[in-house]
DNA sequence: GAATGTCAACGACAATCTTCGTAAAAGATG
DNA sequence: CATCTTTTACGAAGATTGTCGTTGACATTC
C-alpha cells in the first residue's frame, strides 16, 4: 500500500539539518555565508545552500530577500521541534515516562544550586497548574 | 578532505530502526517474527529482518540462534542511547539549557503529584551530588 | 521422499541526505 | 565593455534507509 506522504505534520530533522536550524534559532537568521561561517566553516558554501533550499522546501525556513543575497530564517519555532523530539525519545526510549528521561539528563551533568533552584520552580508550576482549575 | 567515517562512535537511530529498538528494549529480545508483531505487522517479514541486519552490522543489536531461528537482543542500552539523544537536543535546540529542556518537557504533559514528588527528589539527589565532594 | 512452511541471505529498488561541481545571474571595478 | 566577485540554481554522485521479491536452507508432515 505504501501510505501516502502529501502535506504530513513534520518529522524530525537530520543531523545536518538540525545544526543548520541550531544556527538559525540561536542567530535568529543568517544568510549562507553567515551560516556557513557558524558552522566553521567545514562544509562547503554550496553545501549549506542546498541545505536551506531542502529545510525551505519542506517549510522549515523562510527567506527575504537582502542586497544580493538571500537572508533565512527559522519558520518553526525551537520549543515546537523540541517537544516533537522529546516526544518521541520519551515514548521510545523511556517508556513514556517523563521521570526516567529527566533521571539520565541529569545524570553526567552539572548542575548549579540556582539552576537546581529554577528546575524545582518549573515542577512546582506544574504542580499548581494541575491542581484544580 | 571528506573526513573518513571508519568506525566512530554511534549516531542517532532513525526511525524505523528506533520503532524496532524501543521493541527490544522493551521486550528484552525478539525473533524477527516477534518484532514484526511487536510493530502491529504493518511491515513486511524481510523488511524488519533486513533492519535487525544493518542494526547488527553498526553494532546496535546482537543475535544468538534460538531452533532455528535467531534471537536478536540490544547491545546498546537505552540509558546510553537515551543520553546520547538528550545531549544532542540539549546542545542544538535547546542552547544546552537543560531547563528549558525540562520546561518544554512538563508542557502539554500531565503529572500526578506522585510523578512530580519523584522528579522532585532526582533534583535533591543531583544537588546532595552536587555538594562538595 | 515430495510437499509445505519457516526462516535467513542476497540483491534490487526508490527515496532521502549530504556533498559538491559547474553554470548562470548580477553587481562592482578597471 | 571585460572581468572579478558574490551569490543562487541545477543537477549529479555517493551513502544510507526502508521496502521487498526471490532464492535457498532446513525441518515437519504426509
Amino acid at each position: 500500500m505504501t501510505r501516502k506522504r502529501e502535506k504530513q505534520e513534520p518529522k524530525g530533522f537530520t543531523d545536518r539539518e538540525l545544526d543548520i536550524m541550531s544556527v538559525l534559532w540561536r542567530e535568529g537568521s543568517g544568510t549562507v555565508t553567515e551560516v556557513r561561517e557558524a558552522l566553521g566553516e567545514d562544509v562547503g558554501y554550496t553545501t549549506v545552500l542546498k541545505m536551506l533550499q531542502i529545510l525551505e522546501e519542506k517549510g522549515a525556513v523562510g527567506h527575504e530577500q537582502e542586497g544580493r543575497a538571500y537572508r533565512y530564517f527559522p519558520l518553526v519555532e525551537s520549543v515546537r521541534a523540541g517537544g516533537r523530539a522529546l516526544t518521541r525519545i520519551v515514548n521510545k526510549i523511556f517508556h513514556g515516562s517523563a521521570e526516567r528521561l529527566l533521571a539520565t539528563l541529569v545524570e553526567d551533568r552539572e548542575f548549579s544550586a540556582e539552576e537546581i533552584a529554577r528546575m524545582r520552580s518549573i515542577l512546582d508550576r506544574v504542580e499548581r497548574r494541575g491542581d484544580d482549575g
